[in-house]
DNA sequence: TGAATTAGCACCAAATTGGTGCCCTTTCCT
DNA sequence: AGGAAAGGGCACCAATTTGGTGCTAATTCA
């Protein structure tokens, strides 16, 4: 329904958490000792994120998670392409961008479904006549560049501080 | 995982036609024989656009359906709000706008769900201590934003003419 | 009357998502 | 060496959402 996942969310909060203590490395159990969140689910949230090297992370007593880029270079589009799948809002081009696969994010979205709509070679079935394709496609890059130009810092920035939105559409 | 439901894809789809076809009430017999999407699914969801008001409906021999309005007065925030509830983006917000109510489609949208890591008055668990509402809710407006100025006469355009985005936030 | 069409609404199956179980590996401390 | 505190991997289940259909009634036109 146009809503982020709960790994997203969660995720989302262990990143802030993260970047207001740069430098350290937090555990998953210090971050469910600060919101209320199930632990497991975050834990696994955090390996995905590894996978992702948006985190990197220290095993052993002391150990947890930190960033593994500047809080300015992790943008929320890469946060929710490593834990959902790049946003692709129509089914066709959930697999577009799958083989494309220029973004991250690819463990976890679309691979080749069968009863989506989709024939086996991976083509809409609408799509000869589909007369929403290339529009909706131009709102999705719209979108992905509003997800691209929101990062970390400012989710992070007590200030709501979404940046200036300077778009360069087309 | 951010992406239109398929009632949204169809609901386009239909839309779009109907607006090549202004003037006419179109059957959702002849929509489905354009485009091979199917039929039950899309008469459901005329049913819905219906009640929201966004097409009117004429039944008996030679009935169907046809825009209630100018194709630039409906936008695709309006289409996405009686289809699947307004984008709320977390779920927090996304009972908030219940509430509110101040947009379309609160007929489908979230009603007081139990399980959702909302409490039974509703407020979520995290949000005491939650770090990421105020600006998640800032990108939320942003893309309610661009669904707002995506209409659907630029949708039906043949030239991909999203609008120049001149927003205003805040 | 009868065919064409929408209206209502209940229902099921598939997919997605939220969340957990279980065991292994690494690291630190004593 | 041994144990505790972390993360790593992976399978699994339950709840929710979504896609799609069955069925019957109400309109409208010829």
């Amino acid at each position: 329904m146009l809503q982020f996942t709960k790994r997203t969310e969660y995720g989302l909060i262990a990143l802030v958490l993260l970047t207001e203590r740069q430098g350290e490395f937090v555990s998953v159990r210090e971050i469910c000792e600060r919101h209320p969140i199930p632990r497991r689910l975050v834990a696994e949230v955090l390996k995905e994120l590894g996978r992702a090297r948006l985190v990197e992370s220290q095993r052993g007593p002391g150990g947890g998670y930190c960033l593994a880029l500047a809080p300015e270079d992790i943008t929320l589009g890469r946060v929710i392409a490593a834990l959902e799948g790049a946003p692709s809002l129509t089914s066709c081009a959930t697999q577009e961008i799958a083989s494309l696969s220029n973004l991250p994010g690819s463990s976890a979205a679309g691979s080749s479904s069968t009863t989506n709509g989709l024939h086996g070679n991976g083509e809409c079935d609408v799509r000869p006549t589909c007369p929403i394709r290339s529009p909706i496609h131009a709102v999705r890059d719209h979108l992905w560049g509003l997800l691209e130009r929101t990062t970390l810092r400012s989710l992070s920035s007590p200030a709501p501080g979404l940046p200036a939105l300077t778009q360069n559409p087309g």
